[in-house]
DNA sequence: CATGTTGTTCTGTATTGTAGAACAGTATGC
DNA sequence: GCATACTGTTCTACAATACAGAACAACATG
């Protein structure tokens, strides 16, 4: 008897559909902002804004009189990272490979058709080149990231579909737009270990990603470092993904 | 016309009361257990926690057939931190603190009568003393830490109360428990220009904190170093400070 | 086999969420 | 200065719906 996760109490799907709408790109909301984009009442989500408000999860931007997400929030995450066993050998690694190869690498995990970066690290010392932020929870799709790209070749070949988007959307000039040539990139990606982005998402920024698996062979998220283009020139991306390979084979021996 | 923040969806807040029963010692629910523990019916919590599964925020642990945070919730963090607008610099300057002291460095905020850690930097060489983690979302009282004491100290005197816990529990052997005690800690530190936490939370972690400012002078928050007694000894927690003081300095200049 | 746990399903009832209208407060236009 | 067009907020009445309670299934445990 499995629990179908049925949708049984409607005003809190409401409310969560209304939390999704605050993103990294519109952080400040008003009433009948969310309103309109959920074809809700306004009084409707009124009610649920307040409720959030009492219980500290949303608040008031007092500069422009809307809603936004509060810190309280962040609780949660400290909830869900702190369950996570292979956070303190992931990270240190991570760490180690950034001072060594002075590049700044990710980590993350397959969340339907997108990748779900958790952690995050830079090189020592920090040049102009990055913006030194937490990514912990960004979104991106699969099919254009290194990381993304890194654990569909892990994957058995007939689920990849499953994790592919309707359509692949062209970020930039270089995205590989149709299955067949994307097919053909996780082919060459999962017999040389390694996957590369060249600006696939991002203009200038080129990654190269590995899957990365714990001790038991699950595959537990993928693993990238990345740069402007420049930094990383086509006759230095063997040696990087050397390193990334042989540092994914290390989490691998010690969770 | 305010929004005063009123409870106007009841099963709304009844939900949030039931995620706020995960926490980092418990992790891992059923059903009944959160019903027991929030005086609710079983079926009641049952229908809230399937709408959750269904939305992807809550999941079954498949080992221990038991409801967790899931992953997705993290996307919510990504869209509180990228919001944050001195975050690129508080932990550049963050990371270079931890390299030139090799000490783990924290920021936080104040939250109410608690810390709410932010970021967390390792040194470039990281040793086995630290798990390397993020921080991220966990809370810690402001009475008896570095950074909580830090930020109180920066505060007017009239408000450090309202931002006590009633009882100030003692942690362990040291922890000032007695409003005297501490507002006497505070003034000191205050006076000084940093904080110190000689295991009063953690047995055998002393810390060192100092208040963190903005270019306009308004507190966000506070910053430490942080490490086990017998790698920050007496006669090494000025030089500590100095450094921490001139950082927190160079944040308030650079935002 | 009995007892005590779970999680899950179902149903009738009354609690409560919600739509819609009305109001207040602010900005922008002419 | 008076409209117009936005906001967020309040209120109320009605019906949708959340919920208590009981019952059941699936496991344990003794």
């Amino acid at each position: 008897m499995e629990n179908t996760g049925e949708v049984k109490v409607k005003s809190l799907y409401k409310c969560l559909k209304i939390l999704e709408c605050f993103t990294a790109k519109t952080p400040d909301l008003g009433i009948t902002e969310i309103a309109k984009k959920l074809d809700l009442n306004k009084s409707n989500v009124f009610n649920m804004i307040s409720t959030l408000v009492a219980a500290g999860y949303v608040e008031k931007n007092p500069t422009t009189d809307h809603y936004r997400l509060s810190l309280k929030m962040l609780e949660f995450s400290y909830v869900i990272t702190s369950r996570i066993e292979y956070q303190a050998i992931v990270m240190q690694i991570m760490q180690r490979l950034s001072n060594e190869l002075n590049h700044a690498v990710l980590f993350g995990v397959m969340h339907g058709t997108q990748v779900l970066y958790l952690y995050n690290t830079y090189p020592k010392s920090i040049s102009n080149d990055y913006l030194v932020r937490s990514l912990m929870g960004e979104k991106a799709p699969l099919y254009c990231t290194s990381l993304g790209k890194a654990i569909l070749s892990a994957l058995p070949k007939e689920e990849v579909s499953a994790h592919l988007d309707d359509h692949l959307v062209p970020f930039t000039k270089t995205t590989l737009t149709s299955v067949e040539e994307l097919m053909r990139d996780l082919k060459l990606s999962a017999s040389r270990g390694f996957s590369v982005d060249n600006s696939e998402h991002e203009q200038g920024i080129r990654c190269i990603g590995v899957p990365v698996r714990a001790r038991d062979g699950r595959l537990i998220g993928g693993m990238c470092v990345s740069g402007p283009v420049q930094h990383i020139p086509d006759d230095d991306i063997e040696r990087l993904a050397r390193n990334l390979i042989s540092a994914s084979f290390e989490i691998r021996n010690r969770t």
